[in-house]
DNA sequence: TGTACATCAGTGAACGCGCGTTCACTGATGTAC
DNA sequence: TGTACATCAGTGAACGCGCGTTCACTGATGTAC
């Protein structure tokens, strides 16, 4: 070590704690979601369920404001890496439209309840905040261009003219509705199923038939 | 008039120009909503713009919640009593379900478009304000009502197995995608179409698909 | 028709609360010799 | 291995700003006799 006094492989002191502390701020602003908007939490709220004080807050982000962003920064991250992985055409080869789209469609709605605390705050903030739309805006591309990757490998079930614009609109009407039945909505809201699984499948049966796929089974 | 002390004809003083001002502060709240967000927007703002001071917003309404409240009130009695007359069975008398989407969707999409702002903020809160979220579970019903009255009344031309839920749910997603498009998303937002009129074609196409309607044209 | 009074509509400076942000400080961890 | 010093992580009381809300006041409009 003392051989190269100038060079020497820098890795921050103590960085593992730090990021953790940050980790447990963004996991703990998170959970504060579930149950207000981010301008009803506090940064005195955020830093107490973390078993932090205030000034913790200040020493890992810049404010409040970013605190957030780093949340959605997280969520995208994460919703990108489970994307590319999900939706390999390896993975689902063989399988038709229809397989493909009840099993994205259940999914979604699945992560759509879990995270609906950030989604929900996040989705209200875009249309002020460039960089928050961009970001999602950027996600959401990303997943129409995987699935494209997929259902237009398969034609020859599409009956929509246009089926590269197809799927990017029809994954925005998923998107739409799990926005007005899970984030903004409540179980018993008319004109929406009152459970997910019955949710989720009449989602993809309006899916499907937006693009003009035919199921094999009916009810 | 002084035959009867004890009988008279109550018609509150001045009561014509308060109802006014209070109109005008809702106009203007409704305005300063197009760019920016109620948070954003301070009561002297609002104030200011209807050529009015701080104080007379507190002389007309209880607080600056109270003002948001009845822009709602107002914009719901507007909608319901444009539904009641536009969905009027018979206005479409001879009508196919096509013609009626049609129809119905293009002129969404036009109100959305214009009222975008108080739409948002109303939206926002819906989850946060169980009086706000009522008012719209309410609207929506009645329209879902009025419009499963004209739809189901042509049968024959639907194929969901379940007509009454599809129409309900068709008019759900419809709703979250103008949300997702209009309210808040940007002109060009990927797998959006980039005009109002393509919008509208687009998502007729969807609801249209979704219940198993056919289409005469095709393209 | 005039006079005296009551009520209503609206003003705007001053107040005060809540919450984000700062900053002087402590204790823990790492580094140099 | 011990000592002295530097840096990092975190504390929490105090600050201050912005904005909603109040309130003592003015002028206009209506009412009684």
């Amino acid at each position: 070590m003392t051989e190269h006094p100038h060079f020497r492989w820098v890795r921050p002191t103590q960085q593992a704690r730090s990021q953790q502390t940050a980790e447990r701020l963004l996991d703990s602003a998170e959970a504060l979601l579930a149950h207000k908007c981010f301008a009803d939490v506090t940064v005195a709220d955020i830093a107490a369920r973390a078993g932090l004080s205030v000034g913790a807050v200040y020493s890992r982000f810049r404010d409040k404001e970013a605190l957030l962003h780093r949340l959605q920064e997280r969520l995208v991250d994460e919703a990108q890496m489970t994307a590319e992985v999900t939706l390999d055409p390896e993975r689902w080869a063989g399988a038709s439209i229809v397989e493909i789209a009840d099993e994205l469609i259940a999914f979604l709605v699945e992560i759509h309840r879990e995270r609906s605390g950030v989604l929900r705050e996040i989705l209200g903030r875009a249309h002020a905040d460039a960089e928050m739309y961009e970001r999602r805006e950027h996600l959401i591309a990303h997943i129409c261009r995987l699935l494209s990757v997929l259902l237009l490998a398969r034609p020859e079930q599409i009956r929509h003219p246009h089926p590269e614009t197809a799927v990017d609109f029809g994954l925005r009407l998923v998107f739409g509705l799990l926005k007005e039945a899970i984030l903004f909505g409540t179980p018993r809201a008319y004109g929406i199923p009152p459970s997910d699984d019955a949710l989720a499948r009449e989602l993809t049966r309006a899916f499907l038939g937006y693009l003009g796929v035919e199921r094999a089974d009916a009810d």
